[in-house]
DNA sequence: GTCTATACAGCGATAGAC
DNA sequence: GTCTATCGCTGTATAGAC
């Protein structure tokens, strides 16, 4: 899912997608322009806007590619080892997502617009919040097979839970950007694995 | 001195500081003007870059008071109870702590100037840095005790739980922002202290 | 589909009167 | 200490040529 460039015969969309998504992740929504995206590009601002109209339009189709991107990665998950891969394996393969977003500076593309929310506009904002939503859910399916199988142990419910996995994942992106520390970011991944599965010290690195 | 109608006798220079730390911890340090202030105070821009030279100047202000407040209230944490207060005591106490900032809409200052990063003066890069790194001792001498007298129980070291829980806590902040839900939050906040003392079932929740 | 050119609002910041 | 006035720059967005 981290994004960037996928083929050289990428459409001019795609490859505003692409540096828009890292201008995001790294400096925010209100801390990037137009102009920044089309001396990226080569191409001028006016161009831009014939790809998409206005700044919430990009925002938008930037929330829905990566949302999809992020969807595909939890089925991939969900389909591994023929559907047989056990509940804490499939919550380090998710930590592992977050590994591989975090890369050059990078934060989640949601937990930053989270953090912008006030100064989004609605479509985005509810574009956001349903990527949570789906997060969540997916975890909370896993939580709650690993408590019923007993390889997971958490208080509270299955859904609680969930949310608290996602903030910790969510936090240590955040925490880590000012000493620009992948190893942090996995360390607290680990603790947070650890703490879930007690039993397991195999499973938990999410490397 | 001059005379307008205002609620204290706070100096201008403290109100300036009170409504940018709202703007910030609400839309970002790229998220506001000099022009929000000054409407809010009902003074002008120019008044505002007579206290404050520059945004950067203001920024760093800012952290300045935040972080010392911050330290006050570890401080306050460490002397309660004539400082007889158990570790999981003192967390549930830091936890709450957290709870009190996110009124409003607003989310941890530190943890919203870490999503903007990149984009900071140097100066406030540091500053922000040394918030999270004052919080991650604090919290590191917290846990360590609860270690060693048996009442806290969590996987590596002291410092790495540390991180973890600043990092669950401030993305408990970021990931209940689309919610607009303190609950949301204060669920999350009671998962993680759960799970750091598991055997104290009873240990008050941070409201 | 991309360009040049431009409109127009907003930004941080400064000079000088009072 | 606050004001008016203004500067230079950047922001998003648009019109119309090619």
């Amino acid at each position: 899912m981290g994004g960037g460039p996928v083929r050289e015969d990428e459409g001019t969309a795609a490859r505003i997608l692409d540096a828009a998504e890292r201008l995001v992740q790294v400096r925010g929504f209100n801390g990037f322009s137009y102009a920044d995206i089309a001396g990226e590009l080569g191409i001028t601002k006016a161009a831009l806007h014939y790809h998409f109209a206005g700044k919430a339009d990009l925002g938008l189709a930037l929330i829905g590619r990566y949302a999809s991107r992020f969807a595909e990665a939890l089925a991939a998950i969900d389909a591994a080892g023929a559907g047989a891969l056990r509940p804490a394996q499939r919550l380090a393969e998710y930590a592992a997502l977050y590994l591989g977003v975090i890369q050059d500076g990078r934060m989640c593309l949601c937990g930053m617009l989270a953090a912008e929310y006030p100064t989004l506009p609605p479509p985005m904002r509810e574009a956001v919040a349903g990527f949570f939503d789906e997060n969540e859910a997916w975890l909370e399916k896993v939580l709650a097979e690993g408590r019923a199988d007993g390889s997971l142990r958490f208080p509270g419910t299955a859904r609680e839970s969930a949310r608290m996995v996602i903030a910790a994942l969510e936090g240590a992106m955040l925490t880590a950007r000012p000493y620009s520390d992948a190893e942090r970011f996995r360390a607290v991944a680990a603790s947070i694995l650890a703490g879930l599965a007690p039993d397991a010290a195999a499973e938990r690195s999410p490397a």
